[in-house]
DNA sequence: TATGAAAAATCTAGGTG
DNA sequence: CACCTAGATTTTTCATA
């Protein structure tokens, strides 16, 4: 990872549809010399995904919200983890050290939706004792990568 | 956004930089048609950005943490946010409702850059009050769509 | 890492239901 | 309007130096 590998991530995580081509001559470098650092990249896990990023508005998902989640018993801990792997509406699930055990990043469509997800789903998984549910008004920021 | 269209997501969801070519091949549309629908998702903003996403570990930033902070007066905010927003180490900033005013995830190297992020970054804005900083042990899912 | 030929992917035009 | 086919163009891959 030099300079250059930099440069090829800089210009992946703006567009990762970029071609090779247009990076090649931003970069100052031959095609299959580009290609061949993306693939090194590749190779040895420093990429691990090509995204697309989804205007969740659009698509009608106006809440966004971070819900906290303490876990009663340790057997409780796999089937939570395996049910919040499989709901889509869990974006994001974090251990946590300190006062809660979980960390969820939620969308829903709105408040009814987000009610329903966390009595219906969320709260009927066996062993989910405490929640709280934190409400995101806006995002100012909302990276993948620095 | 028929069920073609969410087919195309899905797969770009998947890999961002598969081939038109191939996508025609699972979809059963010709490859302009692919072309076509993915450019419009793109034109109508339901589609915003190709990113690609690099593992922290490899690079070394081995901390994740979530931070919660209290802005002191509504004239503190616009710097704040602009700051956030120039911050390579915050990745999400969000404004809250509720008991604190923003939440920021963070990655660090380990906890002594997350010390000197506090201290020396965050903490010396001017207007930031009281944080509240939790670790992340592990991280189970990091989506950013559903 | 660069070059250049071959292969693959993409774009464009013109046409159909 | 969404789709197709076919030819032109661009991009990527691969062999070689």
């Amino acid at each position: 990872m030099d300079s250059t590998d930099k440069k090829i991530l800089y210009l992946l995580k703006q567009n990762a549809r970029m071609p090779l081509t247009e990076m090649s001559k931003i970069i100052h470098l031959s095609v299959p010399a580009v290609s061949e650092r993306i693939r090194k990249m590749e190779e040895s896990g420093i990429i691990t995904k090509y995204e697309v990023r989804i205007d969740r508005d659009k698509l009608n998902y106006k809440l966004l919200a971070f819900i906290f989640v303490n876990i009663e018993t340790t057997k409780d801990i796999e089937p939570f983890r395996e049910t919040m792997a499989m709901l889509p509406a869990v974006l994001e699930c974090h251990h946590l050290a300190g006062e809660y055990d979980y960390l969820l990043k939620v969308v829903c469509l709105d408040t009814q939706d987000l009610e329903q997800f966390i009595s219906s789903e969320l709260k009927s998984i066996h062993g989910v004792q405490k929640t709280n549910t934190i409400i995101t008004l806006s995002s100012i920021k909302e990276e993948i990568n620095q």
